[in-house]
DNA sequence: CCGGTTTAGCAAACCGGTTTAGCGCAGATT
DNA sequence: AATCTGCGCTAAACCGGTTTGCTAAACCGG
């Protein structure tokens, strides 16, 4: 028979059961040695035999620490999980985390509120991925006093921050383009998540800083990048297959474009060989991130490489440096680019009418 | 001039400010009906005016609720997070915790034990995915009384979980490619996470459900499946091609291929092109999941569909109907899953001659 | 045998909230 | 005039641990 109510057994039980203080209780978890060993082997038996598990959140409230770092992302979940570059960079979240020793606590809009999710989060810091500068949240943050690492987001001084050289790689992947002779572009970027700001792109941000990398390029060989041939795009298959499609039917016909994520050239490779167009020969295509499955497309899929995973980890690996040595120096972390040049980027079609004529 | 001790503000300094008691801060938070209108905005105002939020943390310990789930894998999260089925899985359990306000906390071994991490833990429930029943930890999350739901493991009685039609979707799997005349079979399974339980695959997991679906109709055809046609892998395209390059090497020569996971069937895709094989024309594959980019491989590929999204949303509401109705009836759903015929499949070459001769 | 240092363990304060029981008072009821 | 009711608020207990400050006994060299 067991007991009739099977309540969770509290210190105070133990300490009843073993004839101790509650102090000794909790020294035979936390400092044995401040015990005779016979008493903290004592102890700890009448423990287990009493099924006592210290109470977590007791012990977070005392110690002031959760052992818990905070991944923040203004978009919803369940968008993210399904997003192969968030799969990366979580992986490197969680690979630093765990070797520190911190679990992962996800906090999205609760509610349709970031603030409230963030006011019901228990974390010693966090790392907020793509959330604008200008987000009133990152103020309250700062304000709870949370240590906070920013990521991909338009830098803030006096702010910890990683991210990578956007302007640079999408500079690369243009000249690339341009250099075998392609004149007619098209650049896809990413659509901002919320559809109010949908119209105005931050010009600090990621996109705006990827933009000005192309048109740099395309301005150095003496190339306009007119406003029709720059669309945006949901990073994701379909976002990049819908985007193609509405510029071709729009009389657009671009010898290569620029996307501004795999996922999205991905979606353009797919919509342009269903047009009837072959790749790389009739039209080229480059993406930006290097996914992993990026090597595995039919044809393999030029790209801008950024360090996905690293990114993930320097992320945490900063945080930790404010979270326990309240590091009073807040750094600022730029990884570097590269472009890889695989299948679906080839030199442009010689005469014009060439692309136009596969039109069924 | 800020104070020289920007100690986070508590309660009480709330309370002094506005000169009342605790209770009525806490009152003018959490149940302002129980105070004069009028106090309880001028107790908001202060509250604002201080930078004041409640403690996340005393907040749950008082309530005895955390408002977080936990999602419990027995793999290191680094590994997770890079595979795309997982990434549709959460996508599944995000939604779900998301309508009912709840946030994510997830669980994974710490430092090398799945014990400990579940000690430091604080949520309300926790959601297993690939738990074995005989994982010692599912009998401390018992013990400890926390709401469990088990995903993809072998059923326990008396135990909430969520699983899928794993044989019946084997079977189909196998039954149509001998339908279409194939007899050598090669069949790859998904690698046990532990290296040391590699050995047995464990007969009512998973992995054991589908081998049976396999081999059931094999048996009806009158097929044999020799032992050495079944080879395991890592869940990884890298994975897949390995198996198949090893598979090759060793002599085998199926024309048929039954992969346990979509993304060893990409590998083993990859792997036969190497080889010089065509698909599906010299040798058939047939995944297992269905994966979101199952549809964009070359050729896209046979495989059976699971509904992973709903598995991870009907794993969280069925965990809810325990957290908040106490449900005293363990559930335990099973879903359907159903074979999605694509271009990675096709009639059994007609003499077995041709593909040997393809060899390099 | 004595003062000084360890050692082993305890009581109480504390972390920062919520919740229960109850009090004083104004207005309504008898 | 006495009792009742309900409003607005408070003091104190509580959630379940950790940590501080202290004491009594054991140990130690001289």
């Amino acid at each position: 028979m067991e007991e009739r109510t099977p309540r969770r057994p509290r210190i105070a039980d133990v300490a009843r059961e073993a004839g101790v203080s509650k102090t000794a209780v909790s020294f035979a978890f936390n400092s044995p040695d401040r015990l005779a060993p016979e008493t903290a082997s004592r102890i700890r038996d009448v423990a287990v035999s009493l099924g006592y598990r210290p109470h977590p959140v007791a012990r977070m409230l005392t110690q002031r620490r959760t052992m818990t770092i905070g991944v923040l992302t203004p978009q919803a979940l369940a968008v993210i999980f399904s997003n192969p570059f968030f799969g990366a960079f979580f992986e490197g979240v969680a690979l630093a985390a765990e070797a520190e020793g911190y679990a992962l606590h996800f906090i999205s809009p609760l509610r349709g509120s970031l603030a409230r999710a963030m006011d019901h989060a228990t974390v010693d810091g966090v790392v907020a991925v793509g959330l604008s500068a200008r987000h009133p949240e990152v103020e309250q943050i700062r304000a709870a006093g949370v240590p906070l690492v920013m990521v991909d987001s338009s830098a803030l001084p006096d702010q910890p921050t990683v991210d990578i050289d956007d302007e640079g790689g999408a500079r690369a992947a243009a000249q690339h383009l341009i250099a075998m002779g392609h004149t007619d572009l098209l650049i896809v970027g990413v659509e901002p998540p919320f559809p109010g700001t949908a119209a105005q792109l931050e010009p600090d941000g990621v996109m705006g800083r990827r933009l000005r990398g192309y048109r740099a390029a395309a301005l150095a060989a003496g190339i306009e990048i007119v406003p029709a041939s720059f669309v945006v795009a949901p990073a994701s298959i379909d976002g990049g297959m819908a985007a193609f499609r509405r510029a071709w039917t729009s009389g657009l016909r671009p010898t290569g474009v620029l996307a501004m994520s795999d996922a999205i050239a991905v979606g353009v490779l797919r919509a342009a060989r269903d047009e009837g167009l072959r790749v790389p020969e009739d039209i080229s295509v480059v993406g930006f991130d290097d996914l992993d499955l990026s090597q595995f497309t039919d044809p393999p899929l030029t790209t801008v490489h950024q360090p996905i995973r690293l990114k993930g980890e320097s992320a945490v690996r900063l945080l930790m440096s404010v979270v326990e040595r309240r590091d009073p120096f807040p750094q600022q972390v730029r990884l570097e680019t590269r472009l890889v040049i695989r299948g679906s980027s080839g030199p442009a079609p010689q005469r014009r009418q060439e692309v136009a004529r596969v039109r069924r």
